[in-house]
This record gives C-alpha cells, structure tokens and sequence, in this order.
DNA sequence: TCTGGGGTCCTAGGACCC
DNA sequence: TCTGGGGTCCTAGGACCC
C-alpha cells in the first residue's frame, strides 16, 4: 500500500481522541522519601535498595544526583558504586512509603472518581468529564502538584494528553516537577524528536532491532510504511508505529477498566548456599503459603502452578503444570511443585540460586460459586 | 557489571480435535 | 504414500515495567 493511502487504512475510530488523561509520577519516590526524612541527605547521590554491607542487590530508586553519574534503577550496587564511588545507601523504608502513597493517592482522587493506580509512585485521573478543555486541565494539574507538595513536601511530574500513554510519555520528557501538555494536533510533531525508548515497551532489546534497521528517534519510525513495521517488528511495532504517527492506539471505554488479577507468585534469592534440599523445602513451603493465603484473601481459584529455580551460573528454568480443576490449598500447590522438582533433583542444592513458585490460570469464585461449592460438600 | 522481586504480555512449538 | 487447515490449550522462555 502506498504512503498515501496510509492515513485511511485505519479506522476512523481509531483516530479519534475523545479523552483528557492526566498522569502523574512522584519524582525519584522512595529517595526523595529518604531526604525529606534526613535532610542531610539532600544534594547526595543516594540510592534506596541493595545491601549497604555486602554490596548486593540492585538499585531500587536514586536520587537526581545519582542518575547524573549513570546510575538507574536495576542496575546492580556493584556497578553503581563503581559509577559513583561516594554514593550513599540506604535500605528502605517502605512501610513508610506505602503510608505517604496512600496520602497522596487520597489527594488525587478529589479531582477525578475516574482514577487508575499504576505501582506506588503513579496514576491516571480522567479528567474528560471534570475539564472543559487542555487549558483548565493544566490548571487543575498545577493545583493538584501545589497539594501533593503542600501535604507530603514531595514534587511529581505530571504530563496531559488524549489517552494514558501519551500523558506518561509527555510526564517523562519534563522531569522532575515538570508540567507538559500534548494535545491531539501536536501528537506527531511532538514525539518525532523523542528517543525510540521514550515509548513505554522498547527497552534494550528492541531498541537494538530498531536502531540495525535505521530507527533512532520516533520520527524515524513513523516515516517507513506500516507494511514493513508489521514484517520486521511485529505486532508490537505496528502498535508503536500507529502511536508515533498520532493514532489513538488506545481502546476508548470511556472509563479505566480495573483487570483481574493474573498471577500470584513469590520467589527468593539465597545470599548463601543451602546443602540440602530440605532448606530448599523451606523455602518453597514458606512460599507457597504465602501465595495460596493471599489467592484466599482475593477470592481467587487457580490451575496452574509454576516452578522456577535459578542455579549459581543464573541458568533459569521455569517448569509448569495445569491442573484440571481449579485449585486453591496448599497441599495441591506442593504436590505439584514437587513433582516439577523431581526434573532437578541430580542436581546439586548448593547450586541453586533461587527458588519461587507461582500460581496462574486463576478465576475469581463469586458468591454464586461458593455457595454451590458449599452445596456439594455437605451432600458429600 | 555480576545481576531483587512482583507482575504483564508476547511468541513459538507441540498436542489434540474436527 | 505423503500428508489440509483452523482452533484451542499447554508449556517454556524472554522482554519489559515499576
């Protein structure tokens, strides 16, 4: 199909924006936590996670002043340190994280009922309905950041635009205690100059593939035809593609659709060798507690168990299992897991590195199920 | 550089069915 | 003797996000 006739090959309704979306993300959440609390701390390339004494672990969040020598969160501390030889560590206090994100999630919802929490430093607010236009949108947003720093003394970031994606995107380019609005007209042109990896979805990997084929910046990839998008980056970069050239990728439910949860799991890293496998045991039975305990606290069912062990070399497998009803003990869980073990019991436990287990395939057991469930047991 | 933990989504192959 | 095609489910692995 030629360049031409690309604007009409998609839908009309997938062109169309019809939503004012405001996202919001706390700039470097848990360290600004940390300096808020220790203003000496304040100026410092701080990070927040790993383990101050050994080293270990990865980098969870870092302060500005962190990220100005390389440093990211994911990375290992090991590496971090060797970035920034005078950074300053701490391990967290995420109790305290969870109280002032409850805080200022209470605070948002009073400009939109129309809100979706994403993880403990972000949102979406719909303001379709509260806003007439972009420009009391920035309005409102103005306020809403002057609240969020008036009740916690922390800064965010704040982008607007026609759907979430676009709103994220735009918060990340003005950062931190940035303001950025995008309206539908200045979609193309605004993205065009942007990084690939400015599209939430292309990390390293796929920016790799995009850049052997020519494609740097976002305005590199709207410009090639959608039909050689589709043939050398798939699906996902047609989706890319159509979000670079200013369609509305997103589904318009006028409303934020809240998803059942998928999948439960829990898994540990052994900071030192265990030699037998009844430590191993430990492990997993203390897992598999947890996960079937929190399926029980949301009502949920599930089929499917999942194995995953990682030796010393970080060789990782995952073995699974399907079961044909839907299940929810502890004892089934373990039955399973101990099964999916038995494929690595030649090896040696001192060579593994981490063990988790999790729980999938799950459906939610209405009120209508469970007195069924009831039913049948008693005429058991 | 020596790599945490909890998630989601995608791909690809194989089994099985009609 | 050389073997269709579509659909669905299961499993393993991997990219990515916060």
């Amino acid at each position: 199909m030629a360049l031409a006739n690309q604007a009409t090959y998609f839908s009309e309704k997938e062109q169309s924006f019809d939503s004012i979306i405001l996202y919001m993300d706390l700039d470097a959440f848990f360290a600004s936590v940390e300096i808020r609390e220790n203003p000496s701390l304040a100026g410092k390339p701080l990070i927040v996670g790993g383990n101050p004494k050994t080293k270990r672990g990865v980098v969870s969040t870092c302060s500005y002043e962190a990220r100005k020598f390389g440093v990211h969160s994911g990375m290992p501390v090991s590496q971090a340190v060797k970035l920034c030889p005078h950074l300053v560590m701490v391990r967290g206090t995420y109790s305290l994280y969870t109280k002032v994100s409850n805080n200022i999630m209470g605070i948002l919802k009073h400009y939109s009922d129309v809100m979706k929490v994403a993880g403990n430093d972000e949102a979406h607010l719909d303001l379709t309905d509260v806003v007439s236009d972009y420009e009391e949108a920035r309005k409102l947003a103005m306020e809403l950041k002057d609240d969020v720093y008036a009740s916690e003394k922390l800064t965010c970031s704040v982008g607007i635009a026609p759907n979430k994606i676009l709103a994220k995107i735009a918060s990340e380019t003005d950062k931190p205690d940035g303001l950025v609005v995008l309206k539908p007209l200045e979609i193309s042109d605004f993205l065009a100059p942007l990084d690939i990896t400015a599209i939430p979805g292309v990390g390293k990997k796929s920016k790799e593939i995009f850049i052997r084929n020519g494609v740097n910046t976002c305005g590199d990839l709207a410009k090639l035809p959608h039909q050689l998008v589709y043939q050398k980056f798939g699906k996902y970069g047609l989706k890319t593609w159509k979000l670079v050239n200013g369609y509305n990728t997103e589904k318009t439910e006028g409303k934020f659709v809240s998803r059942e949860r998928k999948s439960i799991s829990e898994e540990r890293t052994f900071f030192h060798s265990y030699s037998n496998w009844k430590d191993i045991w430990v492990s997993l039975d203390s897992s598999i507690q947890t996960i079937v305990t929190k399926a029980k606290e949301k009502k949920m069912n599930f089929r499917t168990v999942t194995l995953k062990i990682r030796f010393q070399n970080f060789d990782t497998y995952t073995r699974s299992y399907s079961l044909q009803c839907y299940a929810n003990s502890e004892k089934q869980v373990r039955e399973v897991v101990s099964i999916l073990l038995e494929e690595f019991s030649d090896k040696s436990p001192d060579n593994i590195r981490l063990v988790g287990v999790k729980i999938s395939n799950m459906i939610k057991i209405d009120d209508n199920q469970k007195t069924l469930t009831q039913f049948f047991n008693k005429t058991d």
